[in-house]
DNA sequence: TTCATTTTGTATCGACTGCTCGTAAACACA
DNA sequence: TGTGTTTACGAGCAGTCGATACAAAATGAA
């Protein structure tokens, strides 16, 4: 009934949320998004509506693709300790293979955009939530099978975990050393009650020899 | 031999960084400035080089004056598990408060500016060495007086709440909540092993009633 | 075909960006 | 009272900002 788009609407936000993600809202212009995603300047007012839903639309693109993912594959392949040091493992290489500094583009989006953007911040603290809530599952999975004692309760604990993780993010975005990163982790897991030995794994097996339990 | 300055730099200085805290780097123009410091843009240019020295010596100035005096100022009061639950009160204090939810300066820094300025990155990486050394001379001193057992070293545990402190400051820029801070900070310090009844007196006196040990 | 509808690229819009020019004013020293 | 030096500020630089008007192009329905 009409002239049909000649571009694949996810993958131009994907591209959008690489420009995004790389300079942050306020640095990137509409001239760097016509050129990142290849269309013209109309085509993404037609398609989106304005720079902000853009970015709206990138971050909810974000999180459907990278964050829920990543939670999603976790919770399918572990559970308990097993799955809340995979996590921290998982994120701890994102960061040092992260050359660029981009950090994780919803923590970002907490520090920028949802103080001053109302939707955002609901947004943000939804994402967020559902990165708690997998904490919190993960934990209580632990308590239940008496891997771990917590002194406090799981949903305590699970956002004491989710503020690890967002100054995990900070911090590697200034000095994105696996060590310090690892010793970060470290020292929050066995705070919490996690055996040393669980943690060792934190080390990834490509990176370094492997090692005997104890080594 | 010349003609005087106008304008108390320390005092266009705060002004500006005012200015820039409130709504961070690439969001605040020259005109914006202008306008709360008071002076001319060529004054500014004059006085400071150009935008980002501009914001250089405004973090500069931020650390100087919030940052080293208040681990200053809790150091000359407290010492060990007393110092740590302070600063921590003191964190939440600050981000109840903050109305406008601008955050940590210097951890905004962190996540806007350092990723793409070398100069800045080293800048907060001190100034964030500045933090955990105060963290990590704390905890030793609380290790040596029998006050906690670390299951790490003072440098990992500093390390951990290191990235608690940054996480905190992200989570209450979209979340400043007191319930939720309260909660975040006393399941990390009742992780290292900060006895409960330390950690009750996170609870404001001036917000809440007092409340009995074990209350 | 013809028509209605949507997408497309060109070519901007006025407003704003960081920054600097030219000139007058305010001092210390001779 | 000059003279040299720095500061002050209005005005405005070229360039970029987010967003749009316009008309050509591409489709399905009639």
């Amino acid at each position: 009934m009409a002239r049909p788009r000649e571009f694949d609407e996810t993958e131009v936000l994907d591209s959008a949320l690489q420009c995004f993600w790389g300079r942050g809202y306020e640095a990137t212009s509409i001239r760097d998004l016509t050129e990142a995603m290849g269309i013209s300047t109309p085509s993404i007012y037609n398609a989106f509506g304005d720079k902000r839903q853009l970015y709206i639309d990138a971050l909810e693109h974000y999180c459907r693709t990278r964050t829920h993912p990543l939670i999603d594959r976790i919770e399918g392949q572990h559970t308990g300790v097993g799955a809340i040091v995979a996590f921290y493992k998982e994120i701890i290489e994102r960061s040092v293979a992260d050359r660029e500094r981009r950090g994780c583009f919803l923590i970002n989006s907490a520090l920028e955009v949802a103080p001053h953007d109302k939707r955002m911040a609901k947004l943000v603290a939804a994402h967020l939530d559902a990165v708690q809530g997998f904490l919190r599952r993960q934990l209580q999975a632990a308590q239940a099978s008496d891997e771990i004692e917590l002194a406090v309760d799981p949903a305590g604990s699970a956002d004491h975990l989710l503020s690890v993780l967002l100054g995990l993010r900070v911090l590697a975005r200034s000095r994105p050393e696996r060590e310090l990163l690892e010793r970060t982790v470290g020292a929050a897991l066995l705070a919490i009650g996690i055996p040393a030995a669980r943690i060792g794994s934190l080390r990834g097996s490509l990176n370094s020899k492997p090692r005997r339990r104890d080594g």
